[in-house]
DNA sequence: TATTGTTATACTCTATAACTATA
DNA sequence: TATAGTTATAGAGTATAACAATA
């Protein structure tokens, strides 16, 4: 069973990431709360989508994408219009109020984690970044099978930048 | 401005945690929850100890953790009992029960990240789970003040082992 | 018939405030 | 008076299921 310490301490590490959004969270400008924070910059990482896109990008159910994508069209952070290829869906994008809001959220959190992670190196940050983005990537693929080896005929199928 | 991007991609990645926190609890057995997992990995690792200590270690408000060690003692996976230097409190100790739910969790754990993370080394397992604890402990850490610059008196308090 | 998105509902997790018992 | 813990309550975030509109 090697490995089973490896994996216990990390699922217990992820575990702790709970508290440090929640103290992120605290600094947020009234009215606004994590999720719209996080959509809006997913947004503006990624710009205009539908919602189906985003849901898979913020890695939640629709339902979820779409009730706080109302929210955000409420507050007239987020414009919606009709999606000329579909229809049933509509494009999100943000609006000025929406840009001046994350870029206000953005100077925020650059203030906080500044303070926070004095003692970090760029290359610290990037390592993690990268890690949780791999982590993030390798749960999102679908799982093929009970089958343990990898398909032979993949040979570097590892994404080297996932999510970006 | 430098670093606003890095900043703003290490939280995007973070939020994105929660989607891969989910997935894991998805395979808990029937009848325990995420925050009962996570309370008896703590007990495990760390041992028996009071109220206060386990809020601490969860970075979570004292009303919370008193809600799920009354959940815990309950189902018989933990055991209250006094702490004879303070009547005020009480230790909490995981039961044989209690160790036996924690290997059956930690079973499954291993099995779903062991497929999951099939591409992973450990060293790259170990080295987010140390970032990871780096994090949580500097996020942790009281801000001193406004102050930008660390006290001068205190040479290299960065934590080499933050919460092993 | 399948897909995109929405709404109603319920559940989990957490924080705040008021409280009890002990230090 | 201060501290450890508990309880009541409220709020945020998410999932499930049923549904509407369109492909």
């Amino acid at each position: 069973m090697t490995g089973n310490d490896l994996y216990e301490e990390l699922t217990r590490h992820l575990s702790a990431v709970g508290s440090v959004r929640r103290k992120l969270g605290r600094i947020l400008p009234a009215g606004c709360s994590d999720a719209s924070a996080t959509m809006l910059a997913v947004l503006g990482r990624h710009g205009a989508m539908r919602i189906g896109r985003l849901t898979e990008l913020l890695g939640v159910d629709p339902s979820v994408t779409s009730r706080h994508a109302a929210q955000l069209t409420m507050l007239g952070w987020v414009d919606r219009k009709p999606d000329p290829a579909d229809r049933r869906s509509s494009i999100l994008r943000l609006t000025s109020e929406g840009h001046a809001q994350l870029a206000e959220l953005s100077d925020r959190r650059s203030r906080e984690l500044a303070a926070r992670l004095a003692g970090w190196s760029d290359e610290d940050i990037r390592r993690l970044a990268w890690l949780l983005s791999r982590l993030r990537a390798d749960f999102d693929a679908q799982r093929t099978g009970q089958h343990t080896f990898a398909d032979p005929s993949e040979g570097a199928r590892r994404p080297r930048t996932p999510a970006a």
